[in-house]
DNA sequence: GTGAATTTAATGTATATACATACAAATGTA
DNA sequence: TACATTTGTATGTATATACATTAAATTCAC
C-alpha cells in the first residue's frame, strides 16, 4: 500500500500536520476494513465485539450504559442501541437496576464469553498482521499518539 | 486527554499492538470529532469537505462519481449520494458526459469554491492545534502510518 | 416534604459506512 | 451484427455516528 500520496493520489499537503490529518483518516479506513472483514462470519460489527470486551473486563460485574460509554471508543456512539443489538443476539443479559431505577445493569452472557473465546486468537492474530512495523516501531507509534492528543 | 489506558478506562493491553489498533481507533474519534464541530456552522460535513477538496485539485476538469471514490479517504464510501447531496446544497455542477453517458460530470460550483477559501485557514489551524507534536515528530508519525500498513 | 435541577436511558432524525444488487451503456468476441 | 461481459452509477438495506429531545427516577435546595 505504502505513501498516503499513492493511495488517494494526492501529489502533495500542505505541510506535515495536515498530511497526518488525512493519514490518520485514510489509515482508519484501512483498520476497520479489515476488522469488518474478521468480525462478519461471527455476525458482528468492531463496535459491538468493543462493548462485549468492555463488559467482560467487568468480571462478570453489572455494568451501566452510561459506563460501556464511558469507556467506549467512540464517545458520541450510542451505547444504548447497541446494547439493544447484541441482548437481541443474546449475548449479554439486560435487567432493571435494583437500587436506581433509572439504570440498567448489563452483564455479558455464556454465548458473550464463548463467541469472544472463538475470535480472541483472530484477533491478535489479525492485529499484528495488519500492522507492518517491528515492536519498537509500534511503541513508538502509540507513544506518537497519545502525545498527539495532548 | 494523554494515555489511552486512562481515556478508556482499560488497565493494560495484550501487547503492543493490540494497543495501537485501540490507539488508532481512539485518535480516529477524537480527530473526528473536533473536525463535525469545525464544519458544522457550515452546514457541511468532513466527507464532503473531503469530496469538494477533491473537485477543487482537479482545477475545472470534469471528474467521475468513480474517480472522485478512488481519490476517498474512505474507499467504501458512497461517492454517489455524497455527491447529489454536494448538488443540493449548489456546491457542485453535475452533468451527463457526453462522450459515455454512463458516466457524469462533477465540477466544483463558485460557491464550492468559495466554501473552500473561507474554510481553508481555519482548517490549517485546526489541524496545527488538535496535534500536539513537533514538527520532527509529526513527520514521525507520517512515516510510521505509511509504514504500518505495508 | 415539595418542587427544581440533575442524571440515566431511550428515542428521533440526519448523515455516513458497508455491502449487495440493479440497470443502462459501452466494450469485447464470435 | 448479435450477444455476453464489463463498467459506471444509482439504489436498497443494515449498521453506526452525531446530536437533540424526551421521559422517568433520583437528588438537591429550601
Amino acid at each position: 500500500m505504502g505513501k498516503i500520496e499513492d493511495a488517494i493520489r494526492q501529489r502533495e499537503f500542505k505541510d506535515p500536520y495536515n498530511k497526518a490529518v488525512v493519514n490518520l483518516l485514510f489509515t482508519h479506513s484501512y483498520l476497520v476494513t479489515l476488522q469488518n472483514a474478521l468480525f462478519k462470519p461471527y455476525d458482528i460489527s468492531p463496535e459491538q465485539y468493543n462493548v462485549l470486551r468492555i463488559l467482560r473486563g467487568q468480571n462478570g460485574v453489572p455494568t451501566t450504559v452510561s459506563s460501556i460509554q464511558d469507556r467506549m471508543l467512540n464517545k458520541m456512539s450510542n451505547a444504548s442501541r447497541l446494547v439493544e443489538k447484541l441482548k437481541t443476539k443474546g449475548l449479554l443479559i439486560r435487567e432493571e437496576c435494583p437500587t436506581d431505577r433509572r439504570q440498567v445493569d448489563v452483564v455479558i452472557s455464556e454465548k458473550g464469553l464463548n463467541l469472544l473465546r472463538e475470535l480472541e486468537g483472530k484477533v491478535e492474530e489479525s492485529n499484528r498482521t495488519l500492522i507492518h512495523l517491528t515492536e519498537e516501531e509500534v511503541r513508538q507509534l502509540n507513544d506518537l499518539l497519545d502525545k498527539m492528543r495532548g
